[in-house]
DNA sequence: TAATAAAAATGACAGGTGTCATTAGTATTT
DNA sequence: AAATACTAATGACACCTGTCATTTTTATTA
């Protein structure tokens, strides 16, 4: 009996994977969360083999909980659940051993059957992820013009930005002025969202 | 035996619905679609008592079909079931007399009560979005200053949107400013993200 | 026909944005 | 000690943005 964790906020879809799940005779959910910090305490306390976690969650990523498991090294299968085919959420998960990632363009049986694959060692990607691996673009920004872009993705002004990293205005658009061009974009906007898109920020 | 047909882009939330609806014994799938267009293309062919339509799909929103539907005075009961509360789609959809608006925050139980519900003549509305209906702000934004900010969205600068409606640079500049003005925000990315959640763009 | 309202354009202003060349301090490496 | 690279700042330039007052043109209405 494959005792499993399932985190995920859309309660439509929660509900309908758990009572499906629970047809099959090998599966057992010990467990359900709707945002990332409740589905923590409730791997920590039920110990699942298994949890399948959804990685835009409030609270914590899914990829957040995956690093604390592994940080506090329980022998738990993680399987990343998500809709999006971003290179830099896959490259994450990747760096942190997850056992599985799985889009939800997939239908309920291929998740079944990764949930028994991954019980016996081996490791599932889905399909049009793969190409999204090989191709491997790295995030070519480095830590301060992440934080930058982040903070203009939150809607902070040039003004705001240099207040709050106590630099002055003209460093911050230095930093935004070469993030555009790694990115090669034209504004700080569409910065923004080709790295959201990359999984990069 | 009630009839449905169900259009919903992600195969996992989609096939799960289904598999669970098909358990009850008055309820019967006869057909899927994951896309606008398909689901149409169904809908004329199966005849169904009632269809479940995400609103955020491919080639066709679930709100475009809902009209479609209605134009062809199909005797069909329409619900739709979406992610977002918005009050531009729940205008809309109560403009299109549909028979359900479900938040995808439900449990599967309300969904499948809700269906039999609608096949009596009943309306169902999610708690949620009720509050969101009775604040009911309009659109303050008039059909130029609409068009020019889904060109702002869609990331056109002040110039292309200019030469794209045949207009000058400075009438673009004062159609976005009194947007930002209406919209109570300061700069067109603010007027766009604002726009969007409300559901008016 | 005259009055009114709207859509579209213009010009001017302050301030924001993106680029670039240059400088300076500070570690890290060789 | 010298070379290298990173971080931060500065000033200057052209261009973009948001605002406002004003004007022209075109329909609509009285």
């Amino acid at each position: 009996m494959i005792k499993i964790c399932i985190a995920e906020d859309q309660q439509l879809l929660r509900g309908a994977l758990i009572s499906i799940m629970e047809l099959e005779e090998d599966l057992h959910i010990v467990g359900e969360a709707a945002d990332g910090a409740e589905a923590w305490t409730l791997i920590e306390k039920e110990k699942p083999d298994v949890c399948i976690l959804d990685i835009e969650m409030p609270h914590l990523s899914g990829l957040e909980v995956a690093a604390k498991i592994r940080n506090h090294n329980f022998p738990c299968k993680i399987m990343i659940m998500t809709t999006f085919a971003r290179a830099g959420y896959l490259q994450e998960a990747m760096d942190l051993h997850i056992d599985a990632y799985v889009l939800k363009d997939e239908p309920i049986q291929y998740v079944i059957g990764a949930v028994r694959k991954i019980m016996q060692g081996e490791r599932v990607i889905s399909q049009d992820l793969a190409a999204t691996l090989f191709m491997n673009e790295k995030n070519p920004l480095n830590e301060r013009e992440i934080n930058v872009l982040k903070l203009v993705k939150d809607g902070y002004t040039t003004n705001e930005i240099s207040k709050k990293l106590f630099l002055t205005k003209g460093t911050i658009r230095n930093y935004l002025s070469l993030s555009i061009q790694k990115l090669e974009v034209e504004t700080r906007q569409q910065a923004v969202q080709k790295a959201v898109e990359k999984g990069w920020i």
